[in-house]
DNA sequence: GTCTATAGGCGGATAGAC
DNA sequence: GTCTATCCGCCTATAGAC
């Protein structure tokens, strides 16, 4: 007797196999997207027979939500850095653009996670849920905790603390869009530091 | 005797055809992505056999590009709202919050805007030759403009107007993304109104 | 629990009639 | 030029052996 909706079933499932699965999918469906990706490559990319993979995951879809909602809650929750108890004593400029370039060199280096950031983007009609899972654990931590340093860095008397956040995040994220996703950085070409000076020079300015 | 690459045929093919060829091609793509895409189902939206949608396109991918192209050069090229020859005239503020309005509005109002940013960005990976199309025709139209506004506002001094119109750009489109393609209005609302203030906040400010 | 083998359907692409 | 009919491979999903 089966539950409604077993992820994975009450009767014991090897966790090695799930993980394997979960690992193989990754791989196909960052690399291929959600509909060019078959489940007996899936399974060749797992290193078990497609039989297993059904056995441990009700359906494609099953496979490919519970696969994104990991990397959203556990692989790419943590891009925009670590939270820094000592931030409030260190100079703003210095505070965002290690913030920025933390970022931008997520985007940059770990090349998953401009596959991963595609997938939910293309994927974010069809898959509602796990656009919203991105939103609310990923965008959501980087303006909270950008909101969290305007409104308490005795330096920026800022009159919207959550509008320059959003700002400051949309500039970063799109310049990254822009450049890397999309391969702009070829026809119009920016050094990320032009982008960061400008930003700082923006938010950090004595008032009139 | 054939050319190599026939997007047409050198015969004479119904004009008519191809038309309705591509307009039934955009709404299928639109809708379904690339991959989930099937011939069929484009030949039925376009009320011809598949035969003949083989006859007017090589092939799906050829169809594909045909009909990209064709939305990137025509299509969506005037997102950003037609020159305006009194813009120098007006105070930045105005002109700022228009472009910025007319920018959110494309996103809201024109769902196959939405749509077809979704396919760009969820395809920029196996097709990036339509990625750069996409950032020459649009993205980049819309920071010339920010850029030659930013160049030649007698008001606005600033050190770098190229990054000022990255960041504005960025801001405008990023939250766009987010709060619409990513639904993430339902779990961060903001006003858009507080982000465009927010943004000529920064901008259109006195300096020291 | 995991495998091999297979069902059953839909996909892209084409042959040949008119 | 456009159609109907069809080829054939790959797809998701499952049955049944071990």
């Amino acid at each position: 007797m089966r539950q409604a909706k077993p992820e994975r079933a009450d009767r014991q499932l090897s966790l090695e196999k799930t993980e394997a699965i979960l690992e193989g999918g990754m791989q196909e469906f960052l690399t291929h997207g959600y509909a060019a990706t078959s489940m007996d490559r899936v399974a060749i990319a797992a290193k078990v027979s497609k039989a297993t993979v059904y056995s441990h995951f009700q359906d494609k879809e099953s496979l490919f939500i519970a696969l994104i909602r990991r990397l959203v809650e556990q692989k790419f929750q943590s891009i925009f850095g670590a939270a820094d108890d000592q931030i409030l004593q260190t100079a703003p400029q210095i505070v965002l653009r290690n913030f920025a370039n933390r970022a931008l060199d997520m985007g940059i280096n770990e090349s998953q996670f401009l596959n991963f950031m595609r997938l939910i983007l293309g994927e974010s009609g069809r898959f509602p849920q796990l656009a919203r899972a991105f939103v609310s654990n990923i965008e959501q931590n980087a303006f909270r905790r950008l909101c969290y340093y305007f409104t308490n860095c005795p330096q920026l008397k800022l009159s919207d603390a959550e509008a320059t956040a959003r700002i400051f995040v949309g500039a970063i994220v799109h310049f990254m869009i822009v450049q890397e996703m999309l391969h702009g950085k070829d026809i119009m070409p920016m050094e990320r530091d032009r982008l960061i000076d400008g930003l700082i020079e923006l938010i950090v300015k004595e008032r009139s």
